[in-house]
DNA sequence: TAAGTATCGAGAAAAATATCACGATAATTA
DNA sequence: TAATTATCGTGATATTTTTCTCGATACTTA
């Protein structure tokens, strides 16, 4: 009963997208020596309309002064507790092809509450080595160690074709949550959430928006 | 006035990101020997609404047959002729990280159109070399390579401190798109098209609903 | 050839999302 | 202290996107 939040509002999907990019900005006026910062900044600063802003802002469950906005440092945290992105959740990243060696590159994952604690392949030359400090296993031991270790995310950086064999491996594992990279639809049960992140699906807008200003420049 | 089509209607942002989804299914179909597929097939594989599956299809010009569907030859080219990925556009990738390493490594691009002619980065070491064919070459040189080259889209791989040096170079240089991988809103000038493809914005996506599913299972 | 069926296309309705409008409030200035 | 101003929170309105409904049509089967 303690967590009784008054009228519970799903949070729209182009919200949480928006999110991060409000995390961005505050970090960067953060680091800028900025102490407070309005809806009407953050709006004008990324071209979007202040009351949306704020609506957005209200989901994460802060509440702003009039005349002063919301101070910054506050902001971020009400931000990064509604995203969870304050506490670590373990993944496991399956593929370590160029673009799953480059997510275990990045390192800045856990900025985002995602903790890497294993990557599997196929390949025999590469596993048991580590890729920046994460260990390569063999695809055949992630079921086991998913349930062993209580994973609750997974990384999909594999080829197309074995995207749906490895989701299947991961749910089979407990897995509560799959990231996917791969370049298809794959299949989960109920109750597994399924983010599909194709690069493609940003390139059309990219170019199908050029292709228009290209029209009409002729 | 010339450009009078009939009745312009924008192509909705969502319909823009589902049609590489269709268009991966529909690859897979044709491979499999499949010869016409129906909006309701499509659906029921991808969890769409059968009505939203003919919309966004009917965005890109094609039209189908009762009782048969669309042939999957036709709608595949309807497609990519609709974002133009039937062409190759020239695009410079600046930042030859791990995940600008990634990109050029992918090799999969030319099938949407991204033909990536040369990369630029700072560090002397990689200067002058090629990453996957793709030769690399010092950032001073991206201003007048771009103009002289006719260069429409750049992408942005750096990290988030020098994407809008990086942009405003490239801007300088008539690009007309930008894709930024940077983690960062960069500024363009009116009429340059801007997409950010951030995976911190799905990352978020998926930590919320994690986030959500965890609570209500306690 | 006639009846049955799956699908299309498109207008209408519903739902989701974004924007507007405004009273309330905290800081600043006169 | 009073007037002014920037901003918040929120209900109302507008717009966009999705879903529903249904007549028309092409294929299939009796």
């Amino acid at each position: 009963m303690e967590t009784k939040t008054k009228k519970f509002k799903p949070t729209p999907e182009p919200t949480l997208r928006r999110l991060p990019r409000y995390l961005h900005l505050l970090k960067f006026l953060k680091e800028a020596g900025e102490k407070n910062v309005s809806s009407t900044l953050i709006a004008n600063e990324l071209s979007f309309d202040p009351t949306q802003v704020r609506k957005d802002i209200e989901y994460t469950g802060i509440i702003g002064k009039p005349k002063t906005g919301f101070n910054i440092t506050e902001l971020i945290k009400s931000i990064e507790e509604f995203l969870n992105w304050n506490n670590q959740t373990d993944a496991f990243l399956i593929g370590t092809g160029s673009l799953g060696t480059a997510m275990l590159g990045y390192g800045r994952f856990r900025e985002y509450g995602l903790n890497f604690v294993a990557a599997f392949d196929n390949d025999e030359l590469i596993i048991g080595k580590t890729i920046h400090d994460t260990p390569v296993l063999p695809i055949g031991k992630v079921v086991d160690l998913a349930q062993r270790m209580h994973i609750n995310i997974g990384v999909i950086t594999v080829p197309a074709h074995s995207a749906q064999y490895i989701t299947d491996l991961l749910v089979e594992g407990g897995v509560r949550a799959i990231w996917n990279f791969a370049p298809i639809h794959v299949k989960v049960p109920e109750g597994i959430i399924l983010e599909n992140a194709q690069l493609t699906q940003s390139l059309a807008v990219l170019s199908h928006k050029l292709n228009e200003k290209m029209d009409r420049e002729m």
